[in-house]
DNA sequence: CTGAAAGCGCTAACAG
DNA sequence: CTGTTAGCGCTTTCAG
């Protein structure tokens, strides 16, 4: 077998310059690439690496040049789409640039999240990514941006004045509102995630707005967590409701589909009796029945601009604070449509 | 400010040594718990690492004790959610073990799994999670396995003698295909990933295997990728045929998922005309409309008995080798159901 | 163009 | 119970 092939942890860089007969030191600038070694003796030292599959140490040399290559990301839940995407987007554009990523799930538990930090810190990260938790420790983040690059990515911490990106909440539920009230529905309710989250209360706050600017009540709202039997229930609530809204807007995908359940299981089409309106149209939307309309916000997208701002900041530590807001988009499917013509009964005014 | 919030990574463990009056020998040995300590002195260092916001630098030590405490996990794709849940499965297991994970995307591509293999390999991971690209390289694996813990996962590399977690895809199958025949099917076609991956093989033979154990002549093969657009593709071929199947047995979900779309598309309903069957059984299925009938082999404890292994195996590298294979069920819902009523023209016997 | 040597921050003997 | 010290494997001056 071609000993090339193998990756011999075992050897080091002094076994190397004995095969070739030369100074670790030349052994290290032709794996660098440092300095100009002569032909002759880099075709030598080659050699010698293929020869003993050398592969040099990373973290030796991390502890020389006292830095990683690795960032640490910490997100709720890889398993929930919309920051798998969001994870894959930074990753793809991390290894572009060379850097590895270490990742933990938060579980929006800000006590997990604290530990990831730590640990990351010790880890000696080059940098970080953050989607904090619910109630995160604003502190120990707003400290950690001061010690190393540091980009926050779809929620904000209280305080924060480092680099961001986040998707424009506002726009984003006043084109889903719009789209509603556009098609004629009054009676529209709001089901919504983790209100110490502040996408939830953007997102709210988004809602809330757009219905006034509208002149329009919100005829419910309520909130519960980013996730689809949150969804169910909050819906659930609603439709038991009398009168009950003709349209329901939810804070993302997740509560939207576990919407859409609620509805199937009380027997209510969709969106015959029912509009339901999704937010971040992760993959899952259009392959849901109806088919979702959904406020899309690209979580590939996000997780690459953060991972650009972030090698930016690596690149040039001082340079300005920069803070990047998504634009929303409207996808129509087809869980939405015009209220059903009102019943005497249901529609008080 | 508390300066113990603070996680300063300029301070050294001579810093702490130095402000406690004490030996760098000392404030590792409290850090570390590794030895007794006078509390006295004990307290007076922690008061000194509390002080100066310490933060043991673990490359450091990562090079003076040759382990890392991380593992590396290579899978085809975060973003396909029966990979994102195993790796939940698999991180939530490790972290527990104190490991941190890092991560690569191979997108089923060998060229970019060997690049992350020999990237982990520099890193000095102390084992990996593996779930071969179409076409790894069998003889990288291999190799990497005589130097350190790999545990493969869901899929096999040819000659893989070392530790590994699969679901049992002839069972599994066999699952599938018992469930249509009994139903009444008749005319059952497979829609396939990569004929590549050992996982589309192994559910192939399952698949004919069945077939013919119930003496039915599988109707049509195809192969693709596990995705949904595949999955689309090559139903939309099959329907196209006549006479047509009555069932369709997807590899996964995402292939089924495809396959629900291309009969919405052609106009044939599900299951009256068309039952779809898929595979994983991942978080979706019960979201699609119908809801999809699958085998269900779930990706978290795949991937959580995967750590298991290489916990173990971390543990005592010269244990036994290990191979669990998951059983998989089936998890009835409303995209299968019997066929109708054969038309005298479309059933040949 | 190349070699020698001083660290990087920590651990683990070894010696008290 | 505590201090000293020799590395871990590599990078990087500083001299040649």
């Amino acid at each position: 077998m071609d000993a090339s092939a193998r990756a011999k942890r075992g050897t080091t860089i002094k076994d190397v310059a004995d095969a070739a007969g030369v100074s670790v030191g030349t052994v290290s600038h032709v794996v660098s690439g440092a300095r100009q070694v002569r032909p002759a003796t880099r075709d030598r030292v080659n050699a010698a690496i293929a020869e003993l599959g050398f592969r040099p140490n990373r973290v030796a040399r991390s502890l020389t040049r006292s830095r990683t290559s690795t960032v640490g990301m910490v997100i709720p839940d890889v398993a929930n789409p919309f920051f798998a995407q969001l994870i894959r987007g930074a990753s793809d554009a991390l290894e572009a640039s060379d850097y590895v990523v270490v990742f933990g799930n938060s579980d929006n538990l800000a006590t997990k999240e604290r530990r990831y930090l730590v640990e990351f810190i010790e880890r000696r990260v080059d940098g970080m990514i953050i989607a904090p938790a619910a109630n995160a420790d604003a502190d120990q983040i707003r400290d950690l941006g001061e010690q190393l690059p540091v980009v926050l990515v779809d929620r904000v911490t209280p305080g924060w004045l480092g680099d961001l990106v986040v998707g424009d909440d506002q726009a984003g539920m006043a084109l889903a509102v719009d789209h509603l009230i556009g098609q004629g529905h009054r009676r529209i309710a709001l089901i919504n995630g983790e209100e110490e989250l502040s996408t939830a209360r953007a997102r709210r706050l988004g809602f809330e707005q757009a219905l006034r600017a509208r002149d329009v009540a919100a005829v419910a709202v309520s909130d519960g967590a980013f996730s689809i039997e949150s969804g169910r229930e909050q819906a659930m609530a609603m439709l038991a409701a009398d009168p009950r809204p003709t349209a329901i807007c939810a804070g993302n995908d997740l509560l939207a589909l576990g919407g859409l359940q609620a509805a199937h299981e009380l027997g209510f089409s969709v969106p015959g009796q029912l509009s339901v309106m999704g937010y971040d149209d992760i993959a899952y939307a259009k392959l849901a029945s109806p088919r979702l309309t959904s406020v899309s916000q690209p979580g590939y997208a996000i997780g690459a601009a953060a991972a650009r701002l972030l090698i930016e900041r690596l690149r040039d530590p001082s340079g300005a604070r920069q803070e990047v807001a998504i634009r929303p988009s409207l996808i129509l499917r087809e869980s939405t449509a015009p209220p059903a013509r009102p019943s005497a009964v249901s529609l008080g005014q």
